[in-house]
DNA sequence: GCCCGCTGGATTTTATACAATTTCAACACC
DNA sequence: GGTGTTGAAATTGTATAAAATCCAGCGGGC
């Protein structure tokens, strides 16, 4: 998965670290301090930062740096609604035609994430979560929608990982729904599985709301590890 | 409009440019040239084609330049069928609360529509008609969304352009669609207004695809001035 | 005849150096 | 005491130049 160019493992790597919280929401990255972190010149810094206010991850202010684009309920309220407009559809489109060859990959995914659950590595639960729900919709032939559920998916995580530091209870939860998604794709049933995946995305919003809501402070808890 | 840093003001222009068809789909973006034509830096012009990537407009291959991002009738069907997802149900949430200033800004840019119908400058068309949509659905209060649907109208442009060289017939439809989607909402009836914007976007999609469809070779045409 | 590796040229990518802009704190002034 | 201004420091934005990469064409080998 690496890069062939340095912006775009820098990018990579900054990626990683807003999702992992490293840099916290509305902290400033500093184009000099990063380049000198990454032995790199400031310019494919520059670039990587570009592409990554592309991806919403981070905000460029002209003349003023670039800061971690910052969490609000809104807007993750607004990423999950996103999510279950086109998500089901996608599911819809996809899963009729989902071959013997995703499943298993499927399954592998469904399998490391149980790993990942009995070993408590909430860390790596967000990418095995993007990739399965992207696996699922990718014979969708919908590129342009399935790059965008990609980018949600991300940002979402971040938002996750905060729930996640103080309630393991909701990743068991995705687990089930995630592997009776999967069943009922193998078995034909697509809108019994759309339907589910509906509930499943409605569940996060609703367990995500009411975290933020009692966590009235989110700045604050934005900046936990 | 001008933009604070000459990036901002090199990817406008390189927007406006690619819009116009200038810089035909497919062909390749040197940035030498661009620097050199711009009278900048290669690393601004770099920046910018940054930007433009993130919105679509232009694909960069690493160590292999950037090219405008072909046309492709399959990529105009997705665009306009997130549109039809996306659209309506901003219209439905923006319409109750639209301002009379919004509606007078509504009625202006309508006006300036009906004058560029009358001038024949099909230039105008495609901003006059984003920032209309852009204007309706500017009280949803979904950022992301609105974000997105705006550059989803900036690509279905770039298609439409092509159609209008041959087929004027289509703006005065649109133009009456969009004065009487307008009435609806200002005299509050969203769901009608709803529907009507569901069937506009519909129309427009199937306009579109016949004409693709019957220009069978769409790379010729897409060289169109 | 066909495939493979190599070299020349062009283009992108990155590094270094410089200029423009913003920010913040000290300070005079009202 | 509060407010506007002004300077320096820090940071970003841009230009110039060097390094890495890729592609096309060509010659040699099988």
């Amino acid at each position: 998965m690496k890069n062939r160019t340095i912006a775009g493992s820098i990018g990579s790597e900054i990626r990683r670290r807003i999702l992992d919280g490293r840099y916290p929401a509305g902290s400033q990255l500093r184009q000099d301090g990063l380049a000198t972190e990454f032995g790199a010149s400031r310019i494919p810094v520059r670039e990587a930062l570009f592409q990554l206010e592309a991806e919403g991850l981070v905000r460029i202010h002209p003349h003023r740096g670039a800061t971690v684009a910052p969490l609000s309920p809104a807007d993750a309220a607004e990423a999950l609604e996103l999510r279950g407009t086109l998500e089901p559809r996608l599911l819809s489109l996809s899963a009729p035609r989902l071959t013997a060859e995703d499943f298993a990959r499927a399954d592998a995914l469904l399998e490391d994430y149980a790993a990942a659950l009995r070993d408590g590595a909430t860390a790596r639960w967000g990418a095995l979560n993007t990739d399965l729900h992207l696996l699922l919709y990718g014979q969708a032939e919908r590129p342009r929608a399935l790059a965008l559920v990609g980018s949600l998916l991300a940002e979402c995580d971040r938002y996750t990982r905060l729930q996640l530091s103080t309630d393991n209870a909701e990743l068991e939860r995705a687990d089930r729904e995630h592997r009776e998604i999967v069943r009922l794709c193998r078995n034909g049933h697509v809108s019994a599985a759309c339907a589910l995946l509906t509930d499943h995305i409605d569940h996060v919003a609703a367990a995500l709301m009411a975290f933020l809501g009692e966590t009235s402070g989110l700045t604050k808890s934005a900046g936990i590890v």
